[in-house]
DNA sequence: CGCAGGTTTGACCATTTGGTCAAGAGAACC
DNA sequence: GGTTCTCTTGACCAAATGGTCAAACCTGCG
């Protein structure tokens, strides 16, 4: 993970894995068969602690705090899970050479059944009008750039450890409450 | 650009760059002294593009029309030019090793400066309160993410062409105008 | 034409890299 | 102790890759 997500798949090498790992070359290829599949492994597991937090969003709650704890659940795994976050962006940047299927599957089947939930909360008078496809890439984009952007955000704002998480944090929940606030 | 946008450095061969550019290796270097040096003059050129239309958000304009005009602009290159835009993402994702100085530089002052013209709006009261820098943040994330992530948005929108950024234009005027309005 | 300048390329080289293999440790069970 | 099965590794291989070089190919000019 530490490799594949600071590198990306062609740039990282199965001796810088190996060591990673703490394991020889040979050895590393006796628990995996490729470096192709030790990839694949990486993002299968990912792809489900990815979507877990779309999941929760639920149709019953109150709508605004749905969508803002969904907001902040995000972020937090941004904070939690920045290797996740880059080996993701990595790959989809790149196309998404390795997970169009999931995407155009799982993600999308998803997103569909979300939007369509965010859609009856608007019908319903609950939130503002927005429309749900963009609103979910907006929370998306916002969250994942304090993890897929990283470098960048500290070269501008140097902080301290993980201190400017908590502006972060109070910016996105006015910036999508004001959004959504009827 | 082709070439590194889609693959990355690493992932990027001199025999693939030359092909796109209708060269043949050794002529290639003929023009270039090496890969390193083709890969900084695409990211050189760049930066002023890039940096060009957060400067000219101007302190004396309108404070709200100032700073939407800007993430239009930024939409728009998102959309004009994604491959510019994912150079820039695989750079920064993989940790900004070749353009840190600019980020740290050109980059920082550039939005210290405009980070200070906000402040004066928020002081003056011409906009809602915010923090200066992760708006900037959020403007970054949420247009780029267009040509970032355009792999995964269109494996959820399937749309015809470019046809969902006037739907992104309208969501993202919305979400900061929003934000902004006192 | 001859020749001097820049331009283009096939052949080549050293290194890196994904992957194999046979042989050697350990552990477990008889 | 011996045997078997799992685990580990040094040595090796073929392909890919960044880069070199000498020779060939223009093109303009006297």
């Amino acid at each position: 993970m530490d490799v594949f997500s600071q590198h990306g798949f062609r740039g990282s090498t199965l001796d810088q894995i190996a060591k990673a790992a703490g394991l020889s070359k040979p050895n590393l290829l006796y628990y995996f068969p490729s470096k192709v599949a030790i990839h694949r492994e990486l993002i299968d597991g990912l792809m489900q602690t990815w979507l877990d937090p779309l999941r929760k969003m639920q149709a019953d709650g109150e709508p605004v705090e749905e969508i803002l704890a969904y907001v902040l659940r995000k972020l937090e795994m941004a904070r939690e899970y920045p290797r996740e976050s880059r080996l993701f962006a990595n790959e989809i940047v790149q196309g998404a050479p390795n997970i169009m299927d999931k995407i155009e599957g799982e993600l999308k089947e998803l997103v569909d059944e979300k939007a369509e939930v965010i859609e009856n909360w608007i019908t319903a008078g609950r939130i503002a009008p927005v429309d749900p496809y963009h609103l979910i890439f907006s929370i998306w984009a916002t969250t994942q750039h304090y993890a897929d952007f990283d470098a960048q955000i500290r070269g501008i704002l140097h902080p301290e450890g993980d201190s400017h998480f908590e502006a972060a944090r109070a910016h996105l929940d006015t910036l999508f409450r004001r959004m959504l606030t009827p």
